[in-house]
DNA sequence: TCAAAAATGAAAACCATTTTCAGTTACAGA
DNA sequence: TCTGTAACTGAAAATGGTTTTCATTTTTGA
């Protein structure tokens, strides 16, 4: 299932290339497949790493590249997190909110906010037009609680 | 009233990094005092080039030390606006929750975000434990919007 | 198959931030 | 008020992630 919904995600994001009128080589693939596979939220260089294994010739500044171009087409998104600001992870259509764990990466998407009311009230009483909003969840998955108690460090 | 707050928020931060067992020093001082003053989230840079008013002799580095402690202080904080995410602002008693303009910085804050529901949710049914929140809105403030509808652009 | 445009990667440049270190300063205690 | 000393400072150098440059390669439509 997680394999079937990641090769799901990599053919809607290579027609979503093709459409947008950028070609298809194999190092973008290489990257989109790294992100397409993932259920984290990777810096650069991981990305680079993990790609290097299906297109061992592909440079860095590909990397930077694709996932601006991934940006543009709203395929993946950049994540923040307390200790680095840099991360990019695959965009849920749909769902747009975001559980990180501190420790691994992981990232689950969510819905159920309800900021609609605190968004109006917000604009009405300052004149500030609300163009976004960000919401993020950040703590430690069950997985790593486990491993963590296991090392002994909380 | 700006005024008077901007004075009071300096002396709390004096008093905390006092008790913090941090020496009250004029370049700090003169940092403080450019978050006290401002309403804005503002970088490293624009923070010296201010500071440098109260004490010419500041270097940046001092800057980033001053914030660095003051973020371990809890008085500032870091804001990630999508353009950049390496602003500075005054952590308002209370209220954690920003509304930030995209195009001057200034920063406002609210509350009233009522997550405790959908952050009890989330954890229960997947094991992880939230740690933090992160909520922060986005936009135009009534002053830009007027401003940019002037200048022809939107 | 071929030409043109797009894309690539190695190397260099860039730039915000951090580290180093020798000199300066704040301040607790005399 | 003076002094000793640890804390602090700023100039300069180092760092490290990201971007730019540019000659070469690849993709794709004709
Ligand atoms: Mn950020
Ligand atoms: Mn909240
Ligand atoms: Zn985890
Ligand atoms: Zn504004």
């Amino acid at each position: 299932m997680a394999a079937s919904s990641s090769e799901a995600r990599l053919a809607r994001w290579r027609a979503a290339f093709k459409s947008g009128g950028y070609r298809l080589t194999s190092a973008r693939v290489a990257v989109l497949r790294v992100l397409a596979e993932s259920q984290q939220a990777l810096d650069a260089t991981r990305i680079f790493d993990r790609a290097r294994v299906y297109e061992p010739r592909l440079g860095l500044v590909t990397v930077y590249r694709t996932l601006e171009t991934m940006l543009a087409l709203g395929l993946a998104q950049k994540v923040h997190c307390p200790a680095q600001c840099a991360r990019y992870a695959a965009v849920e259509p749909g769902h747009n909110h975001l559980l990180v764990c501190r420790r691994c990466g992981r990232v689950w998407y969510f819905s159920g906010d309800d900021l609609g009311a605190l968004m109006q009230a917000v604009a009405g009483e300052s004149g500030f037009r609300v163009e976004d909003h960000w919401l993020q969840l950040i703590g430690l998955c069950a997985r790593c609680r486990a491993e963590m108690e296991t090392e002994g460090a909380v």
